[in-house]
DNA sequence: TCAAAATGCAACCGTGAAGTTGCTCTTTGT
DNA sequence: ACAAAGAGCAACTTCACGGTTGCATTTTGA
């Protein structure tokens, strides 16, 4: 069964889709941002400085861990929060499938019309 | 001002949490699965064989719109839709950014280990 | 030992997202 | 001319999300 390339997009989404709600919060994707210098932070560290509650912060955490965007580990009184990119290698490769049918579409396109 | 790589990524993130958000749902992301063939399709064609109803199909669409991820065009009585490919790309360099921000870690780490 | 730090847990509130239903309007095709 | 198709609009319900507050628990460090 040769896949579409709807179909293969498809297969991807259920998993995709979650990740994307993780990001899509301006708040998570600072979060995000804080972290993708491989640091491991605690909340207290990780809701130092913004305007919300340190418990908001920690909610998003567990959003953002709960997509595996975010692994957190407990150390002494506090849990540490590291980054983790598989879920945003894997949504990198869902955009890449996107933008290549999408490419492939603007060639035949361009092909079309200059034949 | 040299901007460090977390103020870079920060100030592009406004605007990804929306398409994040507008991403961050099944049937929103089937929707655009299906349209980044490049094809230009109804309401009516995209809600035909989903559980949903014709106005919930709408509705995704029109948020999908408002995220610039899709654009419309009235055609008589139908209005199409076709994919608008900017903003997969925005999100597309911001994912760089932090995959990149993350590799130079682990560059770094690397470097340190083997020192 | 004991106070302070860091977190977890639970209850609560307000708002908006998701979805449905019902109606109207415009366009199409016969 | 008129029925059917396609879509928009508005009201409504349900429920989860984002956020706060209050309190309990564990850990730390002096």
């Amino acid at each position: 069964m040769a896949a579409s390339a709807q179909t293969r997009i498809a297969r991807r989404s259920p998993n995709a889709a979650v990740v994307f709600a993780a990001l899509g919060d301006p708040t998570r994707l600072a979060l995000v941002a804080r972290l993708c210098d491989g640091s491991r932070r605690s909340i207290a560290q990780l809701s130092d400085g913004q305007s919300l509650t340190r418990q908001a912060i920690s909610k998003h955490l567990r959003v953002l861990e709960s997509a595996r965007v975010v692994r957190s580990e407990r150390a002494g009184r506090e849990s540490l929060f590291v980054l983790n990119p598989q879920p945003i290698e894997d949504i990198r490769n869902y955009i890449e499938l996107v933008s290549s049918q999408w490419d492939a579409t603007l060639s035949r396109l361009k092909a079309f019309v200059e034949k």
